[in-house]
DNA sequence: GCCAAACATAAGCCGATACTTATGAGTCGC
DNA sequence: GCGACTCATAAGTATCGGCTTATGTTTGGC
């Protein structure tokens, strides 16, 4: 199931740091281990999870593996939550600044 | 940290169903047990995690504990959700609606 | 062609976790 | 007050998940 996929690979603090990382601008995965205190295969294995997820998506570059956030698991979650809108209003004050802004 | 125990809340698909049962009208325990085969105290257990990451909230009435949304939860999820809004619109056509529509 | 670099996969270990049964703690009806 | 009911907690178990080291695969530079 997609959400489960999801949910789960956001589960993992290591994994959120990695996604939060790459929202920053996309990279290389040696590149993304600086910082993270884990080893290589620890970061390859949650890049494989995050992909799988649709949270990220990879693009071979010779050597290297360039990854990036993918909207479509963004977008997945926003869907998710748009099915609990109706409990939104009652503390959504700061987020709903946000939405009158990018709603033209 | 919270979003911790927000994400790792809804990493399981059995609480996952709670809450989303949850968020069609409150109810009691032995309500929300129904069609979710598992036991009673896994579903006490369930409720405690969903609570302890404000996705849920509750209310002593008699002998009875009347569980719903907990807007706070929502609200951080979406807070969250907003970080990354710059790789919403790549596939964001149907939520836009969505957002439009809340947004008087 | 060969070596080194970047990354993925395999296998194993250990702690986390979701479940169970058994029991405890409040609360209502009689 | 006592039994029944609703729910929480305790304790045990089995699976899952994240990490490690070791090794495989692909690519670039010389």
């Amino acid at each position: 199931m997609v959400e489960n996929d999801i949910f789960r690979a956001l589960a993992d603090p290591t994994r959120r740091l990695i996604f939060e990382k790459l929202a920053s601008g996309g990279m290389n995965a040696s590149a993304l281990r600086e910082g993270i205190g884990v080893s290589q295969p620890a970061i390859s294995q949650h890049l494989g999870v995050l992909r799988d997820a649709r949270l990220v998506r990879e693009e071979r570059r010779g050597r290297f593996v360039h990854y990036e956030v993918d909207p479509d698991g963004v977008a997945l979650i926003a869907g998710w939550l748009a099915k609990y809108r109706a409990y939104w209003p009652a503390r959504m004050d700061a987020l709903r600044g946000v939405l009158k802004e990018m709603d033209p």
